[in-house]
DNA sequence: CGAACTTTTGAACCCCTTCAACATCAGTGG
DNA sequence: CCACTGATGTTGAAGGGGTTCAAAAGTTCG
């Protein structure tokens, strides 16, 4: 698993941090606001810089898959061509920096910046591609281990928070929302993490976690 | 659905083949041999000529997840920063160009190629998340008729080839083979597809099976 | 032809979903 | 402060889609 959330080693160097605060609109968001829609022309870029974002994607009847989540420092809306392939939307409250491509584009000689957006994309695919195994060939249960240790390594305090509610949990990891519950209260009860409230959890046991994760 | 496999709109234009075939290694492979192992360097970046590779990653107990099938003219080995983070096999006997990274980043200089590896990467993380939303939230006979789609946008002749197996398929999706063949028995019946063996196949009703892919 | 492998088909089972009820929490106004 | 209300989360029971296990049918290649 790898540990593209933290913020040490994140998608958005201070380098480039520097150049959206610049060059960018700082913008707040409501909790399920819409950054952008799906088919949406993609000439903004956002980066999260409190709260949270995610980015989704519907099927014609309803069925929702959630792609990915954003935190404070992740870019948003890299992950296009010409036109947004998912829909962005506000996990909770939240303040972004917007900037145009193209304001980023007269950077182009800059090669920290490209080569910080050719990262991030680069690392974007690879939670993708560990996305996959996750969704293909994973047990409810181990889908379930499989989000709490990525939270638990993004947010490295010893209460690790979740900002998205259970719909968005299962709708990332092809479940519902009956399903993640259950496991959750699985996971409790053998005392591999415990919850305070329904938003807030400690992992007790590392190694029982890391060994469902994989 | 995207027609990231179509030759025309490929991961590889021609400047970027003929660069290939000028710095690169031609080899071959038997089917099953692997072109590279998980965690390998990825110091090689591999274009396919004639047959077809797939990338995969296994969980420690078997199950294993294909992430992508590659075909004539495709760029493997971009999903990696320093080592592999899946392993490739050839499908069937097949050829390929092989480039040191290094030898590419002589060209550096040469923003043609920059941008092709760039936008071959960028389709494969469109290819991936596009992927995420078969695998997240699509029953099986979606999953089958989402496959077969790929490949008939991808193969363009009224006879389409699989030069996969079924547990490659099933593999692919997240199902068992058994699901698979069923899936592909009851979209026969249908008169959405007609097969000529096994690995060849018609569509019939391009309106059906576009319904089922949404 | 015959052996090994792949694919298909059948039947029983199980994990996850579905549907329903209950619990918990946050916000609001009496 | 507490009752009310709607949203969110949990738990239970029944059902179904996909898996598992088993065997037959088809294919490949010596």
């Amino acid at each position: 698993m790898t540990l593209a959330y933290d913020v040490d080693t994140h998608a958005a160097p201070s380098r480039v941090s520097e150049l959206m605060e610049r060059l960018g609109l700082r913008m707040t968001f409501a909790k399920d606001e819409e950054l952008y829609a799906q088919d949406d022309d993609a000439d903004l870029i956002y980066m999260v810089t409190s709260g949270a974002v995610r980015t989704t994607r519907l099927l014609s009847d309803g069925r929702r898959q959630v792609s990915a989540f954003y935190y404070a420092g992740d870019l948003v809306g890299l992950e296009t061509g010409p036109a947004h392939r998912f829909s962005a939307e506000a996990l909770c409250d939240c303040t972004v920096l917007v900037v145009k491509r193209s304001s980023l584009k007269a950077f182009a000689g800059d090669g920290e910046l490209d080569r910080a957006i050719w990262e991030a994309t680069r690392r974007e695919l690879e939670r993708t591609q560990d996305h996959l195994l996750v969704l293909g060939r994973k047990t409810a249960c181990e889908k379930v281990a499989s989000f709490l240790m990525e939270r638990a390594q993004s947010d490295r305090s010893t209460k690790v928070s979740l900002p998205m509610g259970r719909q968005d949990m299962a709708d990332y990891l092809g479940l519902t929302i009956e399903t993640v519950s259950r496991m959750l209260t699985q996971l409790q009860s053998a005392s591999v993490v415990e919850f305070d409230g329904s938003r807030h959890f400690r992992v007790k046991r590392w190694d029982a976690l890391a060994q469902m994760v994989e």
